[in-house]
Formats: structure tokens, sequence, C-alpha cells
RNA sequence: GGAGAGGUGGCAGAGUGGUCGAAUGCGCCGCACUCGAAAUGCGGUUUACCGGCAACGGUAACGUGGGUUCGAAUCCCACCCUCUCCGCCA
């Protein structure tokens, strides 16, 4: 959510970042709105304000006895109360008016966001790890993990399309990755481990900036619950309202949960594997800190991402993202690629956003400055670290064996109970 | 799901139609006393919005949303949440 007084003093600005994102000007038709609001607002208290003085001259004629006199004013207040209701109305449509307007203009970007119109003008930022180099084909993870457990078959008998029921050693190399990610960013990127719900009301949706204008894109209950599409949502909204102490600052959290998208858009995209499903799992770390710390924490963010990868010995490439390609809540964007041998392309696998206090605006989470008076909005920041069902196909297709076999990846064998690779079931 | 109790400031906790944005205590900040600290005393201490260069003035907010009234923390209705008991249950 923007701030119309920022808009009001930076009109310029708004409007040049907004061009940015590929966007017409909107300050002088938002600035033109607040006004007739603001206009609106004084015009219903001044009327506020004379019926307050005039009900305590009404008590204290009452105090005195001088019925009389307290019935002449309540007379002139009656007149006033008529026209209080439309003024009241008047005021309340337009700043109805104008969140509506304001709710659904995305972020500005940073400012060492570099412009672009889509995904071709991200900007590779690094390059890490080495492409194995097979003496066989690698095949993509859709051919050979049906054989290892990946049934497509069943998961679309069972709930449609983008659905995959996972058996047997490809279920535990999953699990594996969730509880690994899990442990390594508890233990040694101090995120404080949580366990949120996966149904949240619209305040946490709306806060996240998932609604009003990502409505579609998420399913919802028949009793007016959303499930989530990233615990994004619910960790960032953990905080919505409150007013933070400074000390509780920086505040970092995951949680490895179920996400649901209904993947509206994206009809005939990835149909095929594993890649884009309605129901996946992901480990997301969101931090809630203090304005001056959000770029670096933004920074040790996407490194707690990459460390997974690393240590996975996955092939992987860094992007910051192009003001085309942002999401609507972010001011930047780092999204980690992981190479696909089986694909020979690079997949997203995590995304890393810091979207200042865009999100904290809209659920009004504030800290107060420690030993000062005022508040001040906290910045969020979310990434995953990583999506589970991206990176089991990234190992699938790197650590695939001419046999039609996956090896282990190093890391996940304390959590794979003596299972050293996943053999095709015949 | 049923019955009862309750939701007030950072916390605890008064207030049940009229100078109540709200007593009191704790906490916190400042000042005094003190070599310093403690104790004590005095003063201050919610948030958002509107107007104003500012000082300051105004409006709103006592779970949320409606209603009654000249006037609502206080009365009425609906909803949400918490606690206790009962039922059901992974």
């Amino acid at each position: 959510m923007h701030d119309i007084r920022f808009i009001r003093e930076n009109p310029e600005d708004f409007d040049a970042a907004l061009a940015r994102r590929g966007l017409e000007p909107l300050a002088a038709s938002l600035i033109a709105l607040d006004e007739e609001r603001r206009a609106a607002v004084t015009e219903v208290q001044v009327a506020q304000s004379r019926r307050n003085e005039a009900s305590k001259l009404i008590g204290a004629a009452m105090a005195k006895g001088d019925r009389e006199e307290a019935e002449a004013i309540k007379a002139e207040v009656a007149a006033l109360k008529d026209a209080m209701p439309a003024l009241e109305a008047r005021a309340d449509a337009l700043a109805a008016d104008l969140k509506g307007r304001l709710e659904i203009i995305p972020n500005l970007p940073g400012a060492d966001v570099p412009d672009g119109a889509g995904e071709e003008d991200n900007r590779v930022e690094s390059e890490w790890g080495t492409k194995r180099t097979f003496d066989f084909t690698p095949r993509e993870h859709a051919d050979i993990a049906p054989a290892l457990g990946m049934d497509f078959e069943t998961g679309a008998r069972l709930s449609g399309a983008r659905f995959t029921f996972l058996r047997g050693g490809m279920a535990r190399l999953h699990r594996a990755l969730g509880q690994f990610m899990l442990d390594v960013q508890t233990r040694e990127h101090g995120y404080a481990e949580c366990n949120p719900p996966v149904l949240v009301g619209d305040d946490a949706m709306y806060g996240t900036d998932k609604l009003p204008k990502f409505a579609e894109d998420s399913f919802c209950t028949t009793n007016g619950r959303w499930l989530i599409p990233t615990s994004e949502v619910s960790l960032t909204a953990s905080v919505m309202g409150e007013l933070l102490d400074e000390a509780a600052l920086p505040m970092r959290l995951t949680a490895l949960t179920l996400c649901f998208r209904s993947e509206a858009g994206a009809a005939g995209k990835d149909t095929r594997g594993f890649i884009r499903q309605h129901q996946f799992e992901k480990c997301e770390l969101v931090s809630i800190v203090r304005p001056e710390d959000s770029e670096a924490e933004h920074q040790r963010m996407v490194r707690a991402a990459e460390t997974i990868l690393e240590r996975l010995n996955l092939p992987y490439r860094k992007l910051l993202l192009c003001t085309g390609d942002m999401g609507f809540g972010a001011r930047k964007t780092y999204d980690l690629e992981v190479w696909l041998p089986g694909q020979g392309a690079f997949r997203e696998i995590s995304s890393c956003s810091n979207t200042g206090d865009f999100q904290a605006r809209r659920m009004n989470t504030r800290y107060r400055v420690a030993g000062e008076k005022k508040t001040e909005f906290v910045h969020t920041l979310n990434g995953s670290g990583l999506a589970v069902g991206r990176t089991l196909v990234a190992v699938i297709e790197n650590y695939q064996n001419a046999d039609g076999s996956v090896t282990v990846p190093d890391a996940l064998l304390p959590y794979m109970g003596g299972v050293t690779r996943l053999e095709p079931l015949a």
C-alpha cells in the first residue's frame, strides 16, 4: 500500500517509478481525489465538533436544572444531525475510493533494480557450481521419476492435473529435503522455526498483498478462508497490527508448509512433471527488520537460500529481476535458478524479495524506535529457502545415473535412513 | 456444537448514560534530593487522521460492525476472540 502523503509530496518521483514498471502516471488523479477526501473529512469534523460542543452545553444545562435551555439546544443539534450522515457517507466513499485505487498499485522498484520489460531483461549476477558432464544423455525428471515413485497418474486420478502422488524412496527423499532445509535455516541462519496455519483469513492475505488483486490465484474454502499460496502469508501476517519493540528486530521466521496455488494464469504451462503443482511444499524465510537494515537483510536471505543449493551441490545462478518481471509487492527481487541437465535449462527454485514497508503499511505493523516516541513501519522480506518440489526435481536430474537410478546427495544421507540411491522399481 | 463468564492504555485493573481518552498501581522517561546508586518526592508517558511553518487546535478509537440517544467505554443487536464446564473427536 502506498503512502498518499509520499505521493502528495513527491508526485514526480512516484510517477517516474511507476513508469519504470510500465504504468501510466497516477499521482495527479490520486492527489485530486485525496484533496476532495480531506475537504470532506474536515467538513465532517467541523460538524462533529459543533455537535459535541452543544451536547456538553446540554449536559451543563441539565446539571443546573435548566430544562428549558437544554431543550432549546437539543432542537438546534437535531438540525445539525440531519445533515451529518450525508457528509459522513461522502467522506467514507471518497476514502474507500482512494484506498481502492492505492491498493492495486504495485510497489515501486528500488533505485538499483534494472529497467526492463520482462524476464529477458533480468540481470545475471552470479553463477555457482560446475555443471556435471554425463557419459550418457541425461533425461528429464518426468521421464526418470515415475519408476522411482513419482506417480503422476494416481495424483491426477485423485485430484486432477497438477497433483502428484509420491511413493516410497521418492516420498522419503522429498521429506529429507524439507527437513534438511529447515535444519539449515534454523540452526545455521538463525531463523525461528514455526508451524503456522495454512488456512488464513482475508486480513492475512490482504496484508501480504495477495488480495484484492490476486484472489483468483489462490484457493478459497466455502467458509471464507484462504489456502495459503506461500507461508510468507502466515509468517509475515503473524505480526499484523502489532507495535513491536525495536529490540525484537530483526525477527527471522521460517516454516516448512504446504502451499496451494490455482495456477489460473498458467494454463498449459509446465503441465508435464513436478515443476508447477497446485499443492507443493516450501521452506519459507521471512524477515521483519528496521528500514535501515532491509538491504543487508535481503543479501543475507539470498545467501541463506544459496546455501541449500551449495550443500546439495546443485549448480545455480542468481538473477536480479528487472522492473518488468518483479512481483506486485516487491521493490527488489533476486531469483535463484537451478540447473536442470535433463531440460538443459535453468529453472527458478527460489525468489527472495524485499517489500520495504509496502506490506507493513497494509498490515499496520510498526515498531517503536528505542528511546523515542515515534513509531515507524517495519520492512518485510520473504524468500524461498527453498521450494522443496523443485529441489527434488533438481536432485533427480543432477544425480541421475544411466540405469535410471538416482544417487542420494551426501547432505541428505543423515535423513535417508541408510538409503543411498533410489532404484527403479522394475 | 451447547451453557456460562469475559474482552478497557506497554502490563495489571477501576469505571455501568454527560467536562472519561479514561481512576489507581506497575513499568518507562525527565527533574529534585544524593559523591553516586537505592529509596523518596514532583512532573510526564496511547494511536491514527484533519488543519497549522510552529505553538497548538480539532476528530476518531475502550474486541469488530451496526443501532438507540442531544450525548455511549457505559444501553440494545449481530459477529469475532479468550476462559470455564458439557458434548464430540484426530
